[in-house]
DNA sequence: TGTTGTTTTGTTATTATTATAAATAAGCAG
DNA sequence: CTGCTTATTTATAATAATAACAAAACAACA
């Protein structure tokens, strides 16, 4: 939820676009790439440049106010919840979905062994209940 | 650990080439990139290709022989450990070391789901022991 | 309303990876 | 050991995602 007193506080200044590329990201739960967001609002902003949604996502991104999700190999995928979660790749159906992991006490054996973590990323690949739920009734 | 005998298993030819590339990821613990093992082995082995290598690193990732790490944006990373374990990346120096990681107890809550997991790969992101003591050290 | 510095844009460059097709060579049969 | 078959290697070209750049546009503040 990045809101627009939270962009001022970033020394952001308020563009059209960058208040779209929030509206796209703004509850959505379908971890979108750069590309993607900028084929969802090329129609309603033609002059949109695929180079500006990079921009603004490197910037939220480095404010903390969005996550970049690297669960899968050359291409980076976002999500608006800044929040520590997990991430779960389906490899029928290429969909992301959010995973709540519990305390992160896992975290504990690399802080005693001298490391600083800033940032844990758990991902997780295999097969989404929908697709397994499909393959379910095409075999029956 | 690949052996020979379980690349024959595997129905792969031993070539030079695939030897020489084991033999660097044999016991390697830096997690290079297909370019790393190329500058690698270029001299010793001029003929070899870049091709050849990713050849090779996909067929072993395929068989489950070695794991793809896709801690970095753009760019993969293979451990010649195929047990499942976890990986830091720091972001002073680059390196990316193994992380141990308990019993997975976190997969529960995914399977009650529906979800079926093949892997579970957790990422963690932050400053290394060694870069931590080097700043410690020019700090005083 | 003018000024300043950020942002956007179009374009080009870079980087990692993949595709392709011809040449090579591993492994097996005889 | 020799030839055959097929997987593999190689060089090259193509692709795809992202980053760099410089000029034009515009948000924010005075």
């Amino acid at each position: 939820m990045i809101s627009i007193p939270r962009l001022r506080e970033l020394g952001l200044k308020l563009t059209p676009q960058r208040l779209a590329i929030l509206e796209v990201l703004e509850g959505n739960t379908e971890h979108p790439s750069a590309e993607d967001i900028y084929k969802q609002l090329k129609s309603r902003y033609p002059s949109l440049s695929l180079t500006t949604v990079y921009n603004t996502l490197e910037v939220l991104a480095g404010a903390g106010e969005l996550q970049e999700i690297r669960i899968r190999a050359n291409k980076r995928h976002f999500d608006p919840n800044p929040a520590p979660h997990g991430h779960f790749l389906c490899r029928i159906c290429g969909a992301i979905d959010d995973v709540e992991t519990g305390p992160l006490e896992i975290q504990a054996p690399l802080q005693t062994k001298g490391y600083f973590v800033e940032k844990y990323a758990p991902y997780f690949y295999g097969i989404c209940p929908r697709c397994r739920e499909r393959d379910r009734g095409s075999n029956q």
